[in-house]
DNA sequence: TAGTTCATGTAATGAGTTACATGATTAT
DNA sequence: ATAATCATGTAACTCATTACATGAACTA
């Protein structure tokens, strides 16, 4: 059986929360679930319509004040229970590709200082990162658990981007010191200098 | 500028440490760097070929005795500075797609206890995983660090490795603990019993 | 007036995965 | 005998990304 796309869902379940366009759609995901996930607008449209003629979701033209006309897709009964059906599968186990551990793996051959600056600029995007999702928590703490209980599931996915940055983080501290350490073995070496 | 593929640097700096098969170059990835990058025949064998061809890489045909016929690549000074010079990039910003936190911030659909299988069956995978990890450190630490220094840049992915393990396994158990409150919270409400 | 935001779409591309095919040998 | 390991390859496919195109309105 051939690996079916995830972009479905993504989509399918933020179009559960509310009806809305493939441009909130991307707006959506980029606000709330973008350190963990990512959908860009070339699939999201051509999924929508795919979706359409699939009976998941249906559409409707919203005419705005001002704006372009706007796409406001609501999910129907088969598209809420596909989605409840994928909810309830496992998931596929994730396929990392962390290019700058690679990089680190193959780093004998630039040495520890080439490293180091990486894994610095590395340290910098992680304390970002945390402080947004520090912020999204902060705004989310302020929402009253009112018309959707997505707030407690959201909150759980926050965390784990909190810890997943932290243990980064440290680990950035960690390479660092200890390729410093190596960078000083080797230029003791150099000066001959041997333990 | 199209996004360019990291697999041929994937394969170079495997072959960069000693001249290798196709099938070599597989057998090695799952061993030492399958937690943070995977590779698979189809692209290794497609790739090998076209790094050929630009000149990366060179190959020999290996008779073995009893075993099929090899093809071993060794890499050339071109392919040499090719992969150092993508180690003096910038990696690019990871696109992570976690299907299991994607379910978790839609999980108001299916409710906490169904989430907590899936957490409690992602915690076991963790625990396993770090103990891949632990038993290659310890293949590591026996090793006389000699012809080749790759030992310390692996030690160090192993660590980054086992702190993000460490990291999810934490989250795994705050997350199962907060959504049995929750079970728990849905259950009183249900029973008239509200705080 | 030039740049940004809002809004949708599609064609081309590429990269990677899967499935399939072959075939020898070795272990059970 | 038959399953597993060793070893390579390719065709089909799908998924996603990129680039490009359009166009209105708002803002500096």
């Amino acid at each position: 059986m051939p690996k079916e796309s995830k972009s479905r869902y993504a989509l399918l379940g933020m179009i559960n929360t509310m009806p809305m366009s493939g441009y909130d759609i991307k707006d959506m995901c980029d606000r709330s679930i973008s350190y963990f996930w990512h959908e860009n607008y070339g699939n999201i449209y051509t999924v929508l319509r795919k979706m359409e003629t699939e009976g998941l979701v249906t559409m409707e033209r919203h005419q705005q004040d001002g704006r372009p006309e706007k796409k406001v897709y609501t999910i129907t009964t088969a598209g809420q229970e596909a989605l409840k059906a994928w909810l309830h599968r496992s998931p596929e186990p994730r396929r990392l590709r962390e290019e700058l551990l690679l990089q680190v793996f193959h780093g004998s051959m630039i040495g520890p200082e080439a490293l180091i600056q990486k894994i610095k600029q590395q340290r910098k995007y992680c304390q970002e990162a945390i402080m947004n999702l520090s912020e999204t928590k902060e705004y989310l703490e302020t929402e009253i658990d009112g018309k959707d209980s997505l707030v407690p599931y959201w909150m759980q996915t926050l965390s784990f981007g909190k810890k997943f940055y932290k243990a980064e983080m440290a680990w950035c501290d960690e390479a660092i010191q200890e390729f410093t350490k190596l960078a000083e073995s080797v230029k003791d070496e150099k000066s001959g200098n041997h333990s």
